[in-house]
DNA sequence: ATAAAAGCGAGTGTATACATAGTCGGGATT
DNA sequence: AATCCCGACTATGTATACACTCGCTTTTAT
């Protein structure tokens, strides 16, 4: 985690508030009042005002005209349309680091995937290391399709789908499979195989999706 | 147009700003200083800086720290990276609409879109009715595909291609045979034909790349 | 008793004043 | 002559005060 001391306030409220609301501490309905939370997060309406215009460009608050702004809820229908839409984007992207992708750094990868059930063996409840590992693949597929516009709209779709993660219960076995899974992925760019890179985050999604439905509890 | 009267001053500093961006009249690398620019509409600082964070999250324009906010600059790489996203947001959008769309709805637009030629006949040089037209045909995917991220993600690109429109010659020629190649569009979701769509959407694209390119002029 | 209107209160929207950081220019030293 | 350092200025970052809108409650009239 960053050092929240150093930053400048704005920057600060965003961090905490967002972190907040992903992992499910300020629930769907909850009203977020700028004197309320400038006072519980220790700085002044306006950089608090900018980090709430912030998390409302990304979807995670909306602003509800006249009680302030609001923590957006996400149903398993909005569970739907992310999927489809990261369907969309990751297959292509995956796709496209297969073509331009440097074979050597997806190599890494892939050795580091296949030994991931050690991370998970370690006694870590929260799985630091291995979503560090997962999310360093994502880091790497960004820099290597060379689209900035592609990239960009692939992180603002994570930060729903790792709140929706925690939707899920991460046990042990799903997250063995889903590091094969991942190791795949990489496997396929490392041959420059576009369709198949194509096809395995394919899997993986249908998978992915398949269990958070099936382990899914309202909260 | 909206009346810009009677709405936030934040919101109007926005749109202001936008459309100043949009139409080249604020040009890639004019610095938007904030005294400056809130003299310059008429409002404080306070709104002016929250518009000015909507457009850099956008991308409009990025902060230089130190130097204010610059206007974003578009290059010839830019516009291929916009267009590769836009291919894939935009085929996989027509491809649903076809399966999820009221056909009644498109088959209105198709009508309204073979007559296009005659908008483009009347005597208004910014061809306003027309853009109203495909504008509307945008509208109406975007809410037959029923995935408000699908629909979100396609939005913040449409802001990009209007700027990058600025960029090309827009003359007649070029307009009528969009407007086939928008019909066309509307036809295949009307017959209810998601591959079909997908590929008159993919000839659009590819013409419309061309043809910026083909008619580009440094500015 | 119900509905409508007016008044009150809470909370957002905006302006302004102050603090702070970063850059640019000038001067001195090597 | 070039580079480094210091100082001042400019522009951003933050805090606070004020105004206004909107929702809610209360009261009054039909």
């Amino acid at each position: 985690m960053y050092t929240l001391a150093f930053m400048r306030a704005s920057e600060r409220a965003y961090r905490t508030l967002r972190e907040d609301i992903v992992e499910w501490r300020l629930l769907p309905g909850t009203v977020l009042a700028e004197v309320e939370q400038s006072e519980r997060l220790g700085l002044s309406r306006t950089p608090l005002r900018e980090a709430l215009g912030r998390l409302s460009a990304e979807g995670l608050t909306q602003t509800a005209r006249g009680r302030g702004v609001v923590v957006t809820d996400i149903s398993l229908e909005d569970v739907d349309e992310l999927f489809e839409l990261r369907e969309i984007l990751e297959c292509r992207a995956a796709a496209l680091a297969a073509q331009r992708g440097e074979a050597s750094v997806f190599a890494a990868l892939h050795a580091e995937l296949r030994d991931a059930p050690l991370l998970l063996g370690a006694a870590d409840p929260t799985r630091h290391a291995y979503y560090a590992l997962v999310g360093r693949l994502d880091e790497a597929i960004d820099a290597a399709i060379a689209n900035s516009y592609l990239a960009q709209a692939m992180r603002s779709l994570r930060v729903h789908l790792v709140r929706v993660r925690r939707l899920a219960a991460d046990d042990d076995g799903r997250l063995t499979a889903a590091a094969a899974e991942h190791a795949a992925i990489a496997e396929a760019i490392v041959a420059g195989n576009p369709r198949l890179a194509e096809a395995a985050t394919t899997v993986h999604l249908h998978r992915s999706l398949s269990h958070i439905k099936a382990t899914h509890t309202p909260h």
